[in-house]
DNA sequence: TACGGTACTTACCCAAAGGAAAGCGCTTAC
DNA sequence: GTAAGCGCTTTCCTTTGGGTAAGTACCGTA
């Protein structure tokens, strides 16, 4: 991977779509939050703390276009509406951990070299 | 992974920080440029064609103090300066393979759902 | 003395992301 | 009939990312 030019430059594609698709401050929070358990709107608003509603509003359509979460809508009164992550969020899983374990990884050598 | 309460925590930070040094239109263009071979400023100017130089400037001082990238002066007429990646970032090779395989099942999940 | 190359910087602008505060349409509870 | 809960939307604002165009300091060459 990354070798040839066309092939690096698939993956770029491949990557900036991926990149697209997770950042934003609240992206990944929201899906870690519904993989724990399907929520409600005001539920995820308690859970993200600090999220305003029209940024949650945004988001969430915005993870249901790339097919992340499934809105349902539940008759009820008062209207209960519930997210809930799809099997392809759940397959994001190993990217996670790369992520993380990078993330981690990252800040130990940059708090190292702040030290000397 | 991502299952007790605090560790999912630490994760968020975790990942939050790896797409913090990641994300940018020009970040990971960059690192895979100068992974297949160092570079000067112009040469980077133009591998990564329609960058800016006020643009390319900033990404290399954010690139170098992330430590992904050395920036190495030498002394010559007119001045050379090269640019090369370090070792730190040549580790984040197996996130980028996830990312862009991530990438790919995504975009054919979301064309897929588009022509129905 | 003017010109061109290298590696930038400066000044200005625009669009998208995100935050704060208020409101809206609906319904049940008091 | 008024308040309160739910799931939002609307308006306004600031911040950030990135683009354009021009300029600068330092030489070496013609």
């Amino acid at each position: 991977m990354f070798h040839s030019r066309e092939e690096c430059l698939k993956s770029k594609r491949d990557m900036s779509d991926a990149l697209h698709a997770l950042t934003g401050k609240w992206k990944i929070p929201l899906i870690l939050s519904l993989v724990q358990s399907s929520k409600r709107f005001t539920e995820l608003q308690d859970d993200l703390t600090g999220i305003s509603p029209k940024v949650l509003a945004k988001e969430l359509k915005d993870l249901e276009l790339n097919e992340f979460i499934i809105r349902t809508e539940y008759p009820a009164t008062p209207p209960a509406v519930v997210y809930h992550v799809t099997e392809h969020a759940r397959s994001i899983r190993p990217l996670l951990i790369e992520l993380s374990t990078f993330g981690r990884q990252h800040r130990e050598k940059i708090k190292d070299s702040m030290r000397r």
